[in-house]
RNA sequence: GCCCCCAUCGUCUAGUGGCCUAGGACGCAGCCCUCUCAAGGCUAAAACGAGGAUUCGAAUUCCUCUGGGGGCACCA
């Protein structure tokens, strides 16, 4: 029988502070999925109300980033729609107001405390081993004077009433419920004393407007989970589904990767920015496939995914709370498989950009002859400029020492250079099938291996030991081309 | 220090009391194919953190410990 699904109101809602990393990535992946398999919305929310940490075209790098993996949202700051403004900078007086209604339904009041005494408060308790944690001081003031030293212009904050006793329990989709002691959780500030909501509200505020069913974040909010529930429930709101995943670890499984880290990775060609990987060759179906696969699972095994068939298949069942270590050589994989599923006209579009930017000029017939040779070979688009880049070049200059086959002396090899120019001379159109036979009888001749005498050629050829098949490469490099090439080897 | 989360091969994971001699994938090793490098095919090595308890039976349930992660801001 077929569960009947209500449509799904998911928000990604990063806080433009930094790049957009493969944690964000996933949460807005799975926000997406969710979205679209349920006939639902993705919404993109920024959640900018800390101008301090505010950074430059963090807003833009984000979008970019999800727009480049296939993610494009419904409802977003660009874009507008019917719950707006998707920035929190521009929903001040929202959160005033629904403060306010805290502050009257005596869930949550003023407090006048100074952050000077706050912080040696705080020193004390950690002196003494106690959790740091508000004292209580204006929790006992009344509604009535509080208001009176408010409209007297006294600097103030708005802190949640916390129950003092009894306990929480708040329920996550994947690991179910967590109990917790009401009086370990704080006082907590709610509206700063410069008039802006903190993340706890001002988060709640917006899934409850914006009609959010299901919130998915990061793991860093499970210590405040049941604040924020406790805070939905003040209000009388329905809480949305919650899902908290896991963090991604280092590669070594030790700990979250930290800056100068993300810095290193560069220089091994990997990176934990969306920014970077389109740069660094891999394809957004790899990065997606990739990310997808850590912390969830298909039932079958299939590893194997495109964004459609994640849609279709995608499961709050399979989710795995356990932090995952972040795998870069499985990326390769994923890298490899995606490349060689595209076909060849999209390869060659993709792959031509980066000889570009190798400073080559390749035209694109060419591009798209190469595709078929170089696919299996790639592991990232960028390698294309390695493995087929002597394509492009009016000169391969291949170091002499690299033209004496192993086991071969250099007369030996110059001998098999002048001998297949000979043959090669011969052939009108250089195809493979016009051209191997040939050739192989010129192994047989004279005694030596093929990997030899072959080996010999792509040098010549090539200017590489390493190249695409011989034969395939010669056709596309050129009769003219191959002969002077060979030519040249010879002196 | 306090609170919360987590715990299966090196890594990502399957596993919801008997289908487990613990399955798959990446990586690694070997073999095959082969003009190099790949891709592909085959084979191998490789794990239930420890101790208790429940049960006829535990990777699977419970407890303790250990280990790992996250949080303890007028950041998000």
């Amino acid at each position: 029988m077929a569960e009947i699904v209500k449509p799904a109101r998911v928000r990604f809602a990063p806080s433009p502070t930094g790049h957009l990393h493969l944690g964000g990535a996933r949460t807005a992946l799975y926000d997406y999925l969710l979205a679209r398999q349920t006939g639902g919305q993705f919404i993109l929310r920024i959640e900018d109300t800390d101008r301090k940490r505010y950074v430059e075209g963090a807003e833009q790098e984000i979008m970019d980033g999800l727009r480049w993996l296939g993610l494009e949202w419904d409802e977003g700051p660009d874009k507008g729609g019917p719950y707006g403004p998707y920035r929190q900078s521009e929903r001040k007086e929202i959160y005033t107001k629904y403060a306010r209604e805290l502050i009257e339904k005596g869930h949550a009041y003023y407090c006048f405390c100074q952050p000077d005494r706050l912080e040696k408060m705080r020193q004390g308790q950690q002196a003494r081993k106690e959790p740091p944690h508000y004292d209580g001081t204006c929790r006992d003031i009344s509604l009535a004077e509080a208001d009176k030293r408010v409209q007297a212009g006294e600097p103030h904050v708005v802190r949640f009433r916390t129950p003092k006793d009894g306990t929480t329990t708040v329920v996550d989709r994947m690991r179910g419920p967590i109990t917790v002691e009401n009086r370990t959780i704080d006082d907590y500030i709610l509206v700063k004393t410069d008039g802006w909501a903190l993340y706890h509200l001002a988060a709640m505020i917006d899934d409850h407007e914006m009609g959010i069913t299901h919130v998915v974040r990061g793991s860093e909010w499970l210590p405040t989970f049941p604040l924020h529930a406790m805070i939905c429930r003040a209000f009388g709101w329905e809480e949305p589904v919650w899902v908290h995943l896991s963090v991604f670890l280092k590669p070594s499984g030790k700990g979250k990767m930290s800056k100068r880290e993300a810095a290193d990775l560069m220089k091994d060609g990997y990176s934990i920015f969306l920014k970077d990987m389109r740069g660094l060759g891999y394809l957004p179906e790899a990065v997606v496939n990739w990310i997808t696969l850590m912390g969830w699972s298909y039932d079958d095994h299939t590893e194997l995914f495109t964004l459609p068939d994640l849609v279709e298949k995608f499961s709050l069942d399979h989710l795995n709370p356990a932090p995952a270590a972040i795998n870069f050589t499985k990326l390769d994989h994923f890298n490899g498989e995606h490349i060689r599923g595209l076909a060849l006209e999209e390869l060659a579009k993709r792959m031509k950009p980066f000889l570009e930017e190798a400073g080559l000029t390749p035209d694109d017939s060419t591009v798209l002859k190469i595709a078929p040779i170089v696919r299996e070979r790639l592991a990232t688009l960028d390698d294309v400029v390695e493995m087929a880049g002597f394509f492009f070049r009016p000169e391969v200059n291949p170091i002499p020492e690299e033209l004496v086959a192993k086991g071969l002396t250099a007369g030996q090899s110059a001998e098999v250079l002048k001998r297949s120019l000979a043959i090669l001379e011969g052939i009108p159109t250089l195809t493979p099938t016009l051209v191997e036979e040939p050739l192989r009888g010129l192994v047989e001749e004279l005694g030596f291996s093929a990997g030899q005498v072959f080996g010999i050629l792509r040098v010549a050829v090539t200017g590489q030991k390493v190249s695409p098949p011989l034969f395939e490469s010669m056709e596309i490099v050129g009769r003219d081309v191959v002969l002077a090439r060979l030519k040249g080897a010879i002196i």
